[in-house]
DNA sequence: ACACTATTGACCGATATAGTCAATAGTGTT
DNA sequence: AACACTATTGACTATATCGGTCAATAGTGT
């Protein structure tokens, strides 16, 4: 159908990144809708631009659309995959790396990862998985191979280990979004330090629980 | 503002219950994208009666967002909250519990809690939590109040285990939704006994890895 | 002075919206 | 049968929103 976007010869790539990294913001966030529901009308309220300039980049919300999804898999590999060393065979610290990373990015793109993890399911689905062959999920358990299995106690399936261990930050990161109703950059600055300390203590608990008593 | 909704003495509890369900799990099913989003032509669609008739009964669509959240709450506190047996004081079993009665609840109305977890962060937020004092999510904790902190190891504090035990199981329950597309009847039922056999096997861990040795 | 691109927002036809209403079906009472 | 009352329908309305267009203006480089 659609051929895979070079996002690097797209007109939109010359302008300014802080004013570009705006629109696509705000097309993350109203793409979290779904397609369909996403309105063109409020990502230029969103970005502060005209209707108009939206259009004559990118020609129709399909468009748009196709180039979120290229623009955010190419944040991700760039700034996420190639980021991370894979040669940590540790499940606990290659975790703590992906938190860390993960933070970062979402001071800059703050719904890039809610967007990505909204496309296995909605409408827009058929107009780009076909043309990549993947979707975000399936990326997970990308993230999580050839992790050093030694590590766990001989009665731990490492499968459900890890498992449980995901989970629990991925609860932990959507209770502490929805406790945080402000954005008050302050506060949540604030808040980062006590985040970072609880995630230590998780990964410690998981540590004693998990492996193996260290020599 | 609104004051509390008595359900029962409203015009639409004389109604056939089988279609009353039908119309309120439209509604909680159109409502979870938000008051505003949400379109009173799908509600009578998916519950298939007349405009008319939803606007006899409820008079606006926000008479019935307001509605829709006292059935639930009632639904709640009638099939939920009154069949849990809090005397049980372990947590792991408190869990099971909750656990068989969600998938029964979620049999007879699937989207039901999906509706109450949307409430803290939607825009119909305004229009009911003031008037009911409390959203679905603080009602959590008291799900996990009382338990029996004796029954941990020394090393482990219960709060946090018990964190660790409900993002496992809310990991576990998103994780099994994202990947059931077809609501193929016979399908779900057959990985219905899967399901259970895979939460028992989460529930075994925890207590091996949580709990003290038994004598 | 010229060419070209960036940017705007009023505007368009199409669609979707919440809510209305007159008509019909149904049910129970006398 | 006649009456009263409620249940139910779906065409209809007025408004808002939708994706997209376009002529005009601002800006930039030659």
């Amino acid at each position: 159908m659609s051929k895979k976007i070079d996002i690097s010869s797209h007109k939109i790539m010359s302008m300014e990144a802080e004013k570009r990294n705006r629109i696509m913001n705000a097309a993350f966030k109203e793409f979290n809708k779904g397609y369909k529901k996403a309105s063109t009308d409020s990502i230029v309220r969103e970005a502060g631009i005209s209707k108009g300039l939206l259009f004559h980049y990118f020609g129709s919300k399909e468009n748009l659309y196709e180039f979120a999804f290229a623009y955010a898999g190419d944040i991700m590999l760039k700034e996420y995959f190639e980021l991370l060393n894979f040669e940590q065979r540790d499940v606990l610290e290659r975790l703590w790396q992906m938190i860390l990373l993960k933070i970062d990015l979402s001071y800059k793109y703050p719904m890039m990862f809610d967007f990505l993890t909204t496309l296995h399911n909605e409408d827009g689905h058929n107009l780009v998985s076909k043309s990549y062959g993947y979707t975000f999920e399936e990326m997970i358990p990308k993230l999580f191979a050839d992790i050093d299995e030694t590590l766990f106690k001989d009665g731990i399936d490492p499968k459900m280990a890890v498992n449980i261990i995901y989970w629990t930050f991925a609860g932990y990161s959507t209770a502490q979004l929805t406790r945080i109703n402000s954005p008050d950059l302050a506060e949540v600055q604030k808040e980062y330090d006590r985040f970072l300390k609880d995630i230590q203590e998780y990964l410690s608990i998981f540590r004693t629980i998990f492996y193996k008593e260290e020599k």
